[in-house]
DNA sequence: TACGCTATTGCAACTATGTTGCAAAATGTT
DNA sequence: AACATTTTGCAACATAGTTGCAATAGCGTA
């Protein structure tokens, strides 16, 4: 774990520090996606507050992470799968909020849908979330 | 107006208050959604800012108006369709969001195409945000 | 139109979330 | 090991939203 970690941060051009290793191994342990509070309670008072915004952001501008928006106006991030590049990010997938466990699910191989566009709109990023109850909760997975 | 916005009320079974006319009307007098901060602009310093937020929760629950999540994470509120019924939302239109004069717009005639969920996931609300350029700042309007 | 009950509002205080500047500490390069 | 550069922690601040409670306004009834 520790050394798949390190390469990460290497490979993204970023220093290895213990909270960049401590956050990232979040995402890892954890397969859905994660809220900043999530995130606080995983590492601990290891870190400041400050730093855990600074680390995600840090992420999500190297394309180790993407964030995804949810109706009750919480940021929640993810993984980005090796598509995603720094500052290009290639998450058309959709996500899935749980209405029972509140947890958010990155649907990797369901592909946001095209839509038509009334005329003069340009669309350049389309979000789509899903909510309902996901296959743990359904006792399926 | 006056006339439109008390009757509205009525039906909706609210009591008539100066800050529910005034903050309907902010609806009626923009064709986009509003957030939060634009509707305290639009009232000026006449109401409390807890006023509106309580205002704007009960229009909510009366379905007057629906929320609208937006990627940066601010809630914005749009008036609902004749279809929507206390407590029982149709909005299953697609979400427009600006980048260029950041307003919100519902594209009531685009409906949120349906996607096949993977096994074990059941969806019971579909949101779908799209970003790029509206028709005004085309100018196409 | 006045009365009284109920719903609504304003105020104050509080929580949560996120940002910024700056000094101290850690990183990585030589 | 020493240095320049990043990163971190602290403090302070900004914004968004919530709650309890007393004062006020709305509305049905007499």
């Amino acid at each position: 774990m520790e050394q798949k970690l390190i390469d990460l941060l290497k490979r993204s051009g970023l220093s290895i520090t213990d909270s960049r290793k401590k956050i990232l191994e979040s995402f890892f342990q954890e397969n859905s996606a994660l809220a900043h509070a999530d995130i606080e309670l995983h590492v601990g008072t290891d870190f400041d507050r400050v730093t855990i915004y600074r680390t995600l952001q840090t992420f999500v501008d190297k394309g180790i992470i993407h964030t995804i928006p949810t109706p009750d106006n919480a940021v929640v991030y993810a993984l980005c799968k090796d598509s995603c590049s720094a500052g290009h990010h290639h998450d058309n997938h959709v996500h899935f909020i749980c209405d029972n466990c509140n947890k958010t699910f990155c649907l990797e191989h369901v592909v946001v849908p095209a839509v038509k566009m009334p005329t003069g709109f340009n669309a350049s990023q389309i979000d789509m979330v899903v909510s309902g109850i996901c296959n743990f909760c359904n006792n399926v997975s």
